[in-house]
DNA sequence: AAATACCGCTAACACGTGTTAGTTGATTAT
DNA sequence: ATAATCAACTAACACGTGTTAGCGGTATTT
């Protein structure tokens, strides 16, 4: 009976967890079953039970993690004493190198939160939206200072979000521009359709 | 016995799958049940299959509808005398069109065609890919004649088309601007982003 | 009016799903 | 060494799924 393997400081349900993102991202979390998280993890579908409490557990655990850390991100920004672009291009790379380096953790809360289950569904569509608020903010303050374009912010916020999950795009590619030269070119391009000239 | 009701020159496989864009959208293909369809119509399920082959042949529908009007597009802008610039913006005017106007059909073809089956499904990811390369090729002619900044074309697509998808918020959100403001902001931001200053 | 194609219904199937119960071997603590 | 906890297994259930068969009524054509 061969269990599933962990390295010191990782429990047994985080590997579980790691890879229901990894399978939640290529086939959906409708679509894909507990059997198959099973067969991934090298064990019965059973035996899952003795770890988590069920699928929808695995999701709500990547979707909150995933929105923590970004709200931990702009508290930690808010508070910066640096321009309003700095702000915007601050928060911009974080969730550029987020979609890079943890890319289905990201990916999953990005696409397939709509399956969480009501008393957090409502949750983690409040977060979202005072996430998206605060960044707008930011974004009329660089307004209100002509560091940036007159725009609507709500617009602005909308369009960077969905740029960066454009990423996933780049980690399917097979000729893929480096990591750096990826964030860079993004910055460029966001970042400069925002500035005033 | 009351049938689906059609108007003239609608079909009533056109009523299914118009139904079944919204439905596929809301709920995701894979959770998207034909009962749930065939209440959504009016009608049991098996009554559905009178007027269609399977559950996946929506999808096709759908996904290759709205991948033939982009392609077209593209031949059709690719054949006009104007500016790289002017390309690109009206690329991306269709682009945010489609999605402002076609939504459901647009955000499913979008997002659900990983569920298609195996011919269908190297087929669409083909015609995705040219589709991207020629929009890419658009780009890195405008940076030979130095309209555009030296960014990295490929890069540059998959962020105006994954920005594009962000509209998807602005449909749900309670305050809308209209969408022609919405169409002019994200010129301003994505054509602004691209502009050589 | 008769014939034919259309289109809805009910019933049912085979199968894949998430999950629980109960058991037994492996690991850890006393 | 013994006890206790952990984590794997097998078996099974209840249910939702896409789809088919076959029937009967309703439009449409002749």
């Amino acid at each position: 009976m061969a269990r599933i393997k962990t390295d010191k400081n990782i429990s047994r349900k985080e590997v579980i967890v790691s890879k229901a993102a990894t399978l939640f991202r290529e086939k959906g979390f409708k679509a894909a079953s507990m059997r198959d998280l099973a067969e991934a993890v090298g064990v019965e579908a059973a035996s899952l039970y003795n770890h988590i409490k069920s699928k929808t557990e695995l999701l709500h655990e990547l979707c909150f993690s995933v929105a923590n850390r970004f709200l931990h991100k702009m508290d930690e920004v808010e508070a910066e004493n640096i321009s309003n672009i700095a702000k915007i291009e601050k928060l911009l790379r974080f969730h550029i190198n987020e979609m890079i380096y943890h890319y289905e953790e990201v990916y999953v809360s990005d696409r397939e939160w709509k399956h969480l289950a009501d008393p957090y569904l409502s949750n983690f569509q409040n977060q979202r939206r005072i996430y998206r608020k605060r960044f707008a903010a930011v974004i009329e303050a660089g307004i209100r200072t002509k560091e940036v374009k007159k725009i609507d912010a709500p617009t602005a916020v909308l369009i960077m979000l969905h740029a960066i999950s454009g990423i996933e795009s780049w980690h399917r590619s097979t000729q893929k521009i480096s990591a750096a030269e990826l964030e860079e070119n993004m910055v460029t391009i966001l970042v400069g359709g925002l500035t005033n000239p």
